[in-house]
DNA sequence: ATTCCCTGATTAATCGTTTAATCACCCTAG
DNA sequence: CTAGGGTGATTAAACGATTAATCAGGGAAT
């Protein structure tokens, strides 16, 4: 019994032979180690749970196949958890989970905090500049990389469009862009959620560039545009972010800013697996570029009105 | 010990005083049941596997999102795992959450075939029509209402357009729309995978009628047309599928084709439910029909070409 | 007062692993 | 020839819950 254990488990002092024996046998019975046992005995289940805010929302199912793929080459299993976009919801799922018996847990949080979670170790998943994250995408990098492309093309006077003016990655973004425009183009800050700005007038003001915090809302630009006679990019360069599926999907396809989701899952695995198995040294919090892709909606600026 | 026991689970004779008690010292000393422990006396763990061809195609996100909401309502975990889009990775991927100690799994097959699994019950969930299916959205039934309704419209000169001539669903999907076009209307299929069709050639020809299988299609339709200057939906009128979170983002927001996922998953789970606890009559297949929502790019036809 | 029943608490076996401790044996060296 | 060391297999004790079986005690009925 302990023989058998051993050879499957590679610890321990079994012969060769043995070991061959054992798992042929196993094979030929079907026989595979019961979870449940293992868990109890080792007190490790193997499991990592994943907490994000809303699966449904855009950019976390890239995250959420990142985080699987990277567990399953660890040996980890992901147990989802949804957030159901509250802070609430996010505490219950969190609670949920360390019932379960998951090994760690990875949080995507909820715009602000965090609970205190004691029970088992954490990555944070958050963005450059929370004290908290354990691994963070550099949203600010994303919003300067947008801006100094649109620079570099010749562009003077940018709009910048977010969504919701309470959204932390949003600002940061936002606030990367302004860092590289200061100074060398006119800007100015717009929120869709009061009221989607009338591009035609922008235009006419000068306005020849739009950076966008999200895909989604480069697309209603994009499509705004087409119905209203604003040509794309010969009038106005648009920029998105997250590179999501639709971006080249929709005419013009998008030029857009994409996270490296497989880093960041595989920073975020990496860390639980070393917090888990108790090393000495954990790796230190860290931050992952993005990286820009551009597509059709962006063009150097024309003179052409 | 046996009392404890008894008193969290609520079963066996324990009086109500020390229910109570048990309930507050479990509280202040912050005890809760080992998964493990209880998982190997029980054999169950109170875990479902979801099996996904590739949780970053949309539509496949928000099932996940309703599987956990009802998984969770009745008391179960969801473990995910991505097939990867190959046969061979479904396989893997359900042999691993069997390994895990899964208690019951929920499949959306890989195109085609879907293992034999005899370890655990499991739910396919799967399209109208699969002799397989537990329970299966009713794609050809989408396609009817998808054509029926631009018909009304008045309608008559019709484009079908496919992405993937092999995929399974969108046959069906198709297959629905012309079973109430034929006879009815003209009606054209394309598949996009071999060239995107010339859409100002078709409308030339008199064709007034787009229907996709897909919002990501009907999006790449809109903005071509958008591009080369014809006006949807008073030119075209195009219909998507799936109600993606990009349908009321692009302008004109796309009238689509919604499939029930909540209720998918509800039945779902629910028959894994029952299978699990051993019920004697297990819910039969059933099909869930879809729904449709109009919006801004499809209208009545106009007699000007 | 004895018996019986009922309620509620207790005992102890069990689920399937892992792992430290023990054992059996062979080989080599003194 | 015996002691000792090394190798590989075996024993047995946990891990933390569930649950059938047992036990204790207080009425109610005869």
């Amino acid at each position: 019994m302990a023989t058998v254990s051993n050879a499957l488990t590679g610890k321990g002092r079994v012969s060769r032979d043995v070991v061959q024996l054992v798992m042929s046998r196993a094979g030929q019975l079907g026989y595979f180690p019961s979870a449940a046992g293992r868990a109890l005995k080792t007190g490790r289940s193997d499991i990592l749970g994943l907490v994000m805010p809303d699966i449904t929302k855009p950019v976390f199912p890239e995250f959420a196949r990142g985080v699987e793929a990277e567990a399953d080459k660890c040996g980890f299993g992901i147990l989802i958890a949804d957030g159901r976009g509250t802070q609430e919801g996010q505490a219950k799922a969190i609670r949920q989970l360390i019932q379960r018996g998951v090994d760690g847990i990875i949080i995507i949080p909820q715009r602000g905090t965090v609970p205190e979670i004691a029970a088992v170790p954490a990555a944070i998943v958050s963005s450059s500049g929370d004290p908290r994250s354990t691994v963070a995408a550099n949203h600010a990098q994303g919003g300067q990389l947008a801006a100094s492309a649109l620079l570099e093309l010749g562009h003077r006077r940018f709009l910048l469009l977010g969504n919701d003016p309470h959204s932390r990655v949003q600002n940061i973004r936002i606030e990367g862009m302004t860092r590289v425009l200061e100074g060398e183009a006119f800007y100015e800050v717009c929120w869709a959620s009061k009221g989607f700005p009338d591009l035609m007038q922008k235009h006419q003001e000068g306005m020849t560039a739009i950076l966008t915090v999200s895909d989604l809302l480069a697309l209603r630009v994009v499509s705004d545009a087409g119905r209203s006679g604003l040509k794309c990019p010969e009038a106005i360069s648009v920029m998105g972010f997250d590179d999501l599926p639709l971006a080249t999907a929709v005419r013009p396809t998008l030029s857009t800013i994409v996270p490296d989701t497989t880093e960041l899952s595989k920073r975020a695995v990496a860390y639980l697996a070393a917090a888990i198995g108790q090393d000495q040294d954990l790796p230190a919090p860290s931050v992952v570029d993005m990286t820009i892709v551009l597509r059709e909606s962006t063009g150097p600026v024309t003179t052409h009105i």
